[in-house]
DNA sequence: GGGCTGAGATACCGTCAGGGTATTGATCGG
DNA sequence: CCGATCAATACCCTGACGGTATCTCAGCCC
């Protein structure tokens, strides 16, 4: 099967319509019909219900569907990845490394700092954005590594190598009760009055129902704190970010946050392997 | 980049003779070099190293031929899945399910027997093979699930869903000394007089030195124990395997196993999650 | 029912990409 | 310096892919 092919279907499969996908993709009707068709017989199955005046996936079509959007992805991340690596031999752009805008710092900051000193070190362009994105952008071959936070993040089709684990704690305005206790559990700070448990966005970018102020990241979230309004359930490490009308107290129950450095399963060229490796020796 | 262009490379790359690869490839040398020139044009990136007589990777290449390599296996996975999944439609084989050989067959027989009482069900076929296989298979298309055990298997670049956690026990020859005991610790087993852990083969198929003899697989290593030439560290369920030579003891501080079920991160066809969800429900 | 319309399939044609053969050019061994 | 080896170049030819025109058929309005 050739990539051509492939994004062929994948636009029909898309618009479920062979002139808005032919457009789509820049080519006649016509062409696109027969390319397909001769999919099919290739594959000696049938992918598209044609009756009934519109087009609808088959059971094999919408396998070939999901599959082959990630073999696509699988082949764009190859030549994004051949192409940086070209260019980080002369010019700038080494490794990219992607993480979220609120995580540690302080780890990351080291892991440079680290890296930057072993010899034939790379360059590494840094990426902050939200969790969704991260994914993306490794399979689509934008960036080489992440920086990740079990058990939030998925690490599904990553390798991964464990950097540090630590415990949570709640960050809570300065000043409120709770914050002259050593440590509270997780029961003390559910349905606090005026302080509920923000929602975070699924996957999707739509918000659960329930209480609680919908935030987007972890400066908001912060903010939100700091006015009343929450409180935050957050990795014990944000506390050398908090300013001084914010408090935390470690939550003994609350699941421990290990950073884990990812991935993808292949892409281990030495550039990458070198930033793994010194990761690890970190400690 | 088409999947022809990716062939074309993976085969140079791996034979770092033009000549050969063409060979291997059924087309000329000529057209073949052309091919490569032209990749290396629309990259922007010098793959290979001509000089000095002979081939090599450049570190462009060298990324591109780790990336190469996964595309064109998902390439080729998107392919087999879709031609699986038109047959389940009408003929026989619909999902394939791979497993160890050694595997805990009681979970499996349980899973096979309620995923078949599900409405929609579609027939299953199971291989067993060595672990080193399984990654392989999934990653080619040649099966759509597998059942691993942590942390024996990797699961990296996989989906998975905890099945069962169990602990393990030692099994010895009937009669060892061992065997009155209610349970042992792992130092109580390891430089066992006579009977030494067997070494298992690396990924890569070569043994690691030391003592203990070389074993494939579990029934191997059952033989050994039987004839007093080894002891095993196995998962609990094995014993409902075991022959009346041999007995099992708890092992308190080895890592307990956990059984999941992997598949590969997009291929959610709705076969393949109705067999994820039986299995998860079977507790 | 007749005609209209929207949409995919078919027919047919031109072009150029990709493959083949023959040859050149460069590098190394003797 | 010559021959051997191997990649690159030159040149040609076929067919795959894309374009335009047309067909066919299902649904729909009157």
């Amino acid at each position: 099967m050739e990539t051509r092919e492939l994004r062929y279907f994948v636009a029909v499969a898309e618009e479920l319509h062979f002139g808005r996908a032919a457009q789509r993709l820049g080519i006649a009707q016509p062409p696109l019909s027969r390319a397909i068709q001769q999919l099919e017989r290739r594959l000696g199955a049938v992918l598209l219900d044609r009756s009934r005046r519109s087009v609808a996936l088959t059971e094999a079509g919408s396998v070939l569907l999901a599959e082959g959007r990630a073999a696509l992805d699988a082949v764009d991340a190859a030549e994004r990845r051949t192409r940086r690596a070209a260019l980080s031999a002369t010019g700038r752009p080494g490794l990219v490394l992607v993480t979220k805008a609120s995580a540690s710092s302080e780890l990351l900051a080291r892991l440079l700092a680290a890296y930057a000193a072993e010899p034939g070190a790379v360059p590494v362009d840094v990426i902050l954005c939200g969790p969704a994105e991260q994914g993306r952008l490794l399979r689509e071959g934008r960036a080489d590594v992440a920086l990740l936070h079990r058990p939030f993040d998925s690490t599904a089709g990553l390798h991964t190598e464990e950097l540090s684990t630590e415990g949570q704690v709640v960050v809570l305005p300065a000043g409120h009760p709770l914050t002259a206790r050593a440590h509270v559990h997780l029961a003390d700070i559910t349905d606090l009055p005026g302080l509920p448990l923000p929602r975070w966005p699924d996957p999707d970018g739509s918000y659960p129902p329930g209480p609680g102020p919908q935030v987007r990241d972890h400066a908001q979230l912060l903010q939100l704190v700091a006015l009343g309004r929450a409180c935050a359930v957050s990795p014990e490490s944000c506390r050398t970010q908090l300013h001084a009308d914010l408090a935390a107290v470690p939550v003994l129950d609350a699941p421990s946050v290990t950073t884990v450095i990812a991935w993808p399963p292949h892409s281990r060229s030495r550039a990458v392997a070198g930033l793994v490796r010194t990761a690890t020796q970190l400690r």
